[in-house]
This record gives C-alpha cells, sequence and structure tokens, in this order.
DNA sequence: AACAGAATTCATCATGCGTAGAGTTCTACG
DNA sequence: CGTAGAACTCTACGCATGATGAATTCTGTT
C-alpha cells in the first residue's frame, strides 16, 4: 500500500509510538501487549520500534521512564510542616495519577509490578528509596523504614482499590472527598504512635 | 517416548494440573501462562488440559476457586463484637495469605485482577459483596459502601506491599507485629467518624 | 551535486501458542 | 468376558509473536 523510504516532513513516530506503548503496556502489562498492537494504534510498521528501540525489552523500559522526578516532591511536602502531611500526600498522590496523561505510565508500572519480578524489585526501590523513606525522615519521629512501608501499604492499596478495582465510591470520589478520609491514617503512620 | 493410552493405577493427574496451574498463574499471571507450560510442570501432555479443563479459560477458572468459603469468615469476625476488629480482621487476612498452601491462588487472584479486566471485576465483586460489605453493615456505622472500600484499600494495599513488592519490613512481620499497626486503621475505618 | 545516514516498508524466519482429532491403553460395570 | 468410556499420547493446524535483513526514500552535510 503506502510506498517503502523515508517520508518528508517531521513525524513524531517515535513519541506515537511511546504513547501507544504506554497504552498497552498500562492497558494489559508486559506480556499482554505486542509489538504489532502497539503499531497498529501507533499508524507505523512494526519494523521501526525495532528500529528505534531494538527490543521489547528496551520499548518497555523507556516507556516506563516517568514523566516526572519523584524525589523532588519530598521536599515540597515537608516544606509547610508535619501539620496535615497526611492530607498533603494524598492530594498530591491524587494529582499526580489523575493528572498523568492518560494515567499510562503509573498504571503500567503498577501493573507490570505485579506480573513482572524485576518491575517489583524497580518500583520497590523507587517507593522506598526515593519517596517514602525521605518522607518517613523527614518526619523525624524514628523508626522510619516502618513507617514508610505502613504508608506505602496505603497508598499502594489506594491505588488498587481505585484505579485497578475501581471499588466505588472510592473510584470517583474527588480530592477532596478523600484527603480528609486517608490524610489521618497517613498521618498516624508517619507521626503518631505506633505501639 | 511413553506409551500412549491409560496409565494404571491412581494417578492424580488432574490435582498435577490444578497445582501446576496455580503455580504458574500466580507467578506469571493469565497471559504469562502457557498451557504447554503447565503440562511440562506437571509432567503432563498439554492436550489433557483441554481434555480435563475443556479451555485455558476454564482452567484458569478451576484454578482460581478458592479452597475457603469467605462469607464464612465475617460472622466470625463479628461475633466477638466491635471492639478489636480491626485487630482480628488483619490477623485473619494474614492467617488466610500466610496459611494458604504456597500463596497460590491468593497470588494468582491478586495477580490476574491486576492484569486482567474480567478477575479486577469477578475480585471486586467477591472482596465487596461477601467479605467487605457484611463487614462495613455488620460494623452498623452507615455509609457501609464507603467504610468498605476504605477497608479494601488498606488490606489490598497490604497485600500488595507485603506479598508483592515485598517491602520490609512488613513482608516478615508477624500477625503479632502488624495487628496493632493496621488494626487502628481498619477500625477506625469499620467504626470511626469519617469526616 | 554527491553522499552518508536516518526513516520507513516489506517479506520472511523460527518459535510458541491454544485447540482439535484420531488413536491407544486401561478401568468399571454389566 | 465384553464393552463403554475414561485416561492418555501424538500429530497437526492456523495463527500470532519478536526479530532480522534488504530495499527504498527522504534529510543534512559537505
Amino acid at each position: 500500500m503506502s510506498p517503502a523510504g523515508r517520508r518528508p516532513g517531521d513525524s513524531g513516530t517515535r513519541e506515537a509510538i511511546l504513547t501507544a506503548a504506554r497504552e498497552g503496556f498500562s492497558a494489559a502489562g508486559y506480556r499482554g501487549t505486542s509489538l504489532r498492537a502497539i503499531a497498529r494504534e501507533a499508524g507505523v510498521d512494526p519494523a521501526l520500534i525495532t528500529h528505534y528501540f531494538g527490543s521489547k525489552d528496551a520499548l518497555f523500559e523507556a516507556a516506563l521512564a516517568l514523566p516526572l522526578d519523584p524525589g523532588a516532591l519530598v521536599p515540597l511536602l515537608l516544606a509547610e510542616g508535619l501539620d496535615g502531611l497526611g492530607d498533603r500526600i494524598v492530594r498530591a498522590f491524587l494529582a499526580v495519577w489523575d493528572g498523568t496523561p492518560g494515567q499510562g505510565p503509573m498504571l503500567a508500572m503498577l501493573r507490570s509490578a505485579v506480573t513482572h519480578e524485576d518491575s517489583a524489585e524497580r518500583l520497590r526501590e523507587l517507593l522506598t528509596r526515593v519517596l517514602l523513606r525521605p518522607l518517613a525522615e523527614g518526619a523525624g519521629k524514628g523508626d522510619a523504614e516502618l513507617r514508610a512501608a505502613l504508608l506505602a501499604s496505603q497508598v499502594a492499596g489506594l491505588a488498587v482499590a481505585r484505579y485497578v478495582l475501581k471499588i466505588e465510591p472510592l473510584a470517583s470520589a474527588t480530592a477532596d472527598q478523600l484527603a480528609p478520609l486517608l490524610g489521618p491514617t497517613l498521618q498516624r503512620y508517619l507521626t503518631g504512635a505506633l505501639a
């Protein structure tokens, strides 16, 4: 049909592939998404993906690169003091997920973490080292590891319940509704008495 | 190699297939596990799986059949009153997961729920209708749906953090250590003030 | 104007998949 | 015994997959 050879002008093919890949991976996970499906979605020949990224694994890697730096979030959250920290964490979390176009990379990370052992390790690393532990240490109440883990459990649970299982009314609640519900839990995990 | 035809004696082939299937599905999810791999693991011809179960979907269904009745748990938990309910839920949850041989069906359910849209629906149904909502209604403080959803979020989060992401020290903590940490959260979601 | 190299298509390979069907051997029941 | 049917193996089909290599067309630099 279409002739071979380079197209004139600036075709944002690479980006189109990445977008389609994120969509696919976040919807069906790594194995559930074929290169051909991604190519079809992106309106592109399958071989182009190999051409650009080398392999499916490399594409996956590239698609999961987060568009934001989670490390930058921590000082921002801590800047306003410990009061209402839990509340602000809930809001920040929801803002990131709901704000990310199509929730692509986020859901993809979660989905693949649950299936792919390597991804689970990477997500654990990212979550604990860059995000949760700094938060818990910033709170300065000791037991940083434990507090970070508890925080992770409630935050991950929110993600699963809201975005994967879509349990109502959690799934369609607004940040204003959720913050006072979950905030106190996080606050206690971070700054409260534990035993 | 091996001759065709029926083997003498009682070969627990069906069970072997189910075991291998649970192992596979819980380790790599639905798509990530092939019938041939299951058959190899079970030391069995792939066609036997079709013979016994009809299709991969049906096998999946059969492998996920829970060995326990979650509905029976609720009255047990509620029987001892509302005091310490959260605590008891944490303990029951851990007992079920840690007690289930190989955590097979449990992890498989979680893993596939995250990948497979249908499984997500089934898990949501099971969780909310049979387990969480009866609990929240049994607590009798109103807002049963919302309380059930919040409960789900913390419980699912515990599962993900402990069994999938394996975040320490959550992953290797005992029930006695976790109950006082997470119990109050669940207690508040079920019986506490919400807004 | 020439040319290296990037972008793109196509045809193709080997592999693995889920499933179906035919054939063989054993068991259970009459 | 005889025979229905369950347990089991083998072969094969059609399809999708990830990857490769050659061919073609455009772009940027000299």
